[in-house]
RNA sequence: GCCCUCGUAGCUCAGGGGAUAGAGCACCGGCCUCCUAAGCCGGGUGUCGGAGGUUCGAAUCCUCCCGAGGGCGCCA
């Protein structure tokens, strides 16, 4: 149980016999540490219906939890703020059995069969700087709620079934019309090599994309074929296959270098049969309509007080839409893999797309009230001029070369403050890569999910201040540590009482990680977390610095600060993990 | 026009109805015979965009206004 359920617990039941609501005992860390560790502002509130004074309350309540063993020291303060401080034998007794239960004070969860939808890559393009915020937010919530108990899958969800797919097909046939697969009366069967690698995709994308922005006939063409791909046009779909297969091997090869996973490589073509029966029962039951030759779903209600787009489900040539696509894998992810929960980590630019398709979803039955359907919308990744990132010629720049250049510049930083000097040039290079993954992570990690941020590599690669490479360093020095401890034989032994200010301070922080990992899971918001692990290794550098630990003559006390130590670096390590973050072993 | 998000220190950003609104950077000054100085300590900064409202209490909730960005039927 965590150090703010159990004082809560204790001064809800002093609320309860003063004649209170349990409710007005909720406790919380103190927003003035100089005079407590902890507060309770229950008196407050709870004063007006009672008819008494908020004072006289929160006497009454001190009066009751002061008997306790655990605390040192409650007082009222101002209008009627609470102010409770523990005792300092409890706080390590505390953190001790918070050790021996594991789960770093977590409380066991109820799971919960829950998808997390993000990456969303095209085929035939390569990641570029759009991909990474949906990618390790995504991540991040996923091993976020994994951690806390819950069944979680992660889905890639590839862009694979739309218009460009269409454009793709006529640009390859003008490009290469001596292929089969344009060929209707070819019996097959189609070549076993994709006719294109996967470089040369990345460069008819572009190209195929611009032809149709330029000639309408060529765009009406590439429409057709979009549908007749739809439609299972077999030289189309072998060709299509071929598209797929290269572009996921190298797009899982860009979420490798990022160390993001999925669990299912799934896209949007893969709900493609489900399509027709469900259109069909739609139309059947009244949920669909006819509108300009286009199939619609209404989703605006009468509670609405504005007007709210309907759903597009069919073109008027009959070909779906990603709202149709939407729709069947939700309803696929229900049925086919028993999800209750589906979050997407998309764009928040996209929230109206999403809003239309939950409600249709809901509307017509394909979830039902218990399925939990969520957008978290992310924010976008802006240039150090406030508009949307891109290289110097003003291209969209990969995510590889991102990460090229967060290592490069990693590297010259420890270069210039000739760092890991004495490291073989291997380490230093691995070194140089974590560093500056932890860098662009954290960097974008410790801004809120939804806003847009500026992107300053030289920021986030800074060895100086609320960075990525910060979190690394105390990392290293706790293992390092650990290592030393181990080397002169002593072992992490039970948590002693603090006695320093700094070491009190850090058993406090570390009290704080069950209600962090529950605020950043309801809000899927991975910026907490990124906050309370730079607050962690703060409060361990301060400790560090004030408490000497392998020459502490005290034995008793080095072997519980060993232990002290050990527990801190796995709390930092599990954050580090939940944001995606990984630590060498020295640096 | 309607809808969504945002507006907080010089800069980049946190902030959960509670007390005196925070962090990092930048700037100045200290600390390595000692576990990694990529560290620590000290030093000052605010009409929380504006105006009303709800509340014992508002950066936080509500309304309006101003400003920025985004979205709005057959793209994804």
């Amino acid at each position: 149980m965590s150090l703010l359920t159990e004082l809560t617990d204790l001064v809800s039941q002093a609320f309860v016999d003063a004649g209170l609501d349990a409710s007005y005992g909720e406790v919380v860390v103190s927003q003035r540490p100089e005079l407590a560790q902890f507060q309770c502002n229950g008196a407050l509130p709870a004063a007006k219906p009672a008819g008494r004074n908020p004072r006289g309350i929160a006497q009454d309540v001190i009066d009751r939890i002061e008997q306790d063993n655990r605390i040192e020291a409650a007082s009222i303060a101002g209008p009627g703020f609470i102010n409770i401080t523990v005792t300092d034998t409890s706080l390590a007794t505390h953190l001790q059995s918070t050790i021996a239960v594991g789960r770093l004070g977590l409380p066991e969860v109820e799971p919960r069969s829950i998808l997390v939808d993000y990456g969303g890559p095209n085929v035939a393009k390569p990641l570029h700087v759009g991909h990474l915020r949906p990618a390790i937010i995504g991540e991040s919530i996923k091993r976020l709620l994994r951690f806390q108990g819950h069944d979680v899958v992660g889905d890639v969800h590839l862009g694979d079934w739309g218009t460009p797919m269409g454009q793709l097909i006529v640009e390859v046939e003008a490009r290469m019309p001596e292929l089969p697969y344009f060929d209707e009366a070819f019996t097959g069967p189609y070549p076993q090599e994709s006719p294109v690698t996967i470089d040369e995709l990345e460069e008819i994308y572009p190209a195929a994309s611009q032809r149709c922005r330029d000639n309408p006939d060529v765009a009406e063409r590439a429409r057709k074929a979009t549908l007749e791909l739809q439609n299972g046009r077999p030289g189309y779909r072998a060709l299509w296959q071929h598209f797929r297969n290269v572009s996921i091997e190298a797009i899982k090869e860009n979420y490798d270098e990022l160390g993001v996973e999925f669990d299912l490589w799934k896209g949007e073509s893969d709900i493609n049969d489900l399509l027709a029966p469900l259109i069909e029962r739609l139309v059947a039951q009244g949920y669909a309509e006819e509108s300009d030759g286009s199939l619609i779903i209404r989703v605006q209600t009468d509670d609405d007080n504005r007007d709210v787009p309907p759903l597009i489900l069919t073109k008027s040539d009959g070909a779906t839409l990603y709202a149709t696509w939407d729709l069947a894998t939700i309803q696929d992810r229900i049925e086919s893999l028993g999800i209750v929960e589906m979050i997407y980590v998309v764009d928040v630019r996209q929230s109206l797309h999403f809003e239309q398709v939950f409600r249709a979803a809901r509307i017509t039955g394909i979830a039902g009230p218990e399925i939990v359907l969520e957008h978290a919308g992310n924010g976008t990744v802006n240039g150090p001029n406030g508009k949307p990132f891109q290289t110097r010629t003003g291209g969209v720049k990969t995510l590889r070369s991102m990460l090229e250049d967060a290592a490069a510049l990693s590297l010259s930083k420890m270069d210039a403050r000739d760092l890991a000097a004495g490291y073989p040039q291997e380490e230093r290079l691995s070194i140089a890569h974590l560093v500056g993954l932890a860098a662009v992570k954290f960097g974008d990690l410790s801004n809120h999910r939804e806003s847009n941020y500026i992107f300053d590599m030289d920021r986030f690669t800074s060895f100086d201040g609320k960075t990525g490479p910060y979190l690394l360093y105390g990392t290293v020095r706790m293992s390092s540590l650990l290592r030393n401890a181990k080397e002169i034989g002593v072992s992490p032994g039970e948590i002693v009482p603090p006695t320093h200010e700094a070491e009190r301070a850090l058993l406090l922080e570390l009290a704080r990680f069950p209600e962090v990992i529950e605020r950043a899971a309801e809000l899927r918001a991975p910026n907490h977390i990124a906050e309370f692990a730079y607050e962690l290794v703060a409060a361990y550098n301060r400790f560090y610095e004030a408490c000497h630990v392998l020459t502490e003559e005290d034995t008793g006390r080095r072997a519980g600060w060993v232990g002290l130590v050990a527990h801190t670096r796995d709390a930092l390590g599990r954050l580090l993990d939940i944001l995606g973050i990984e630590a060498p072993e020295r640096m």
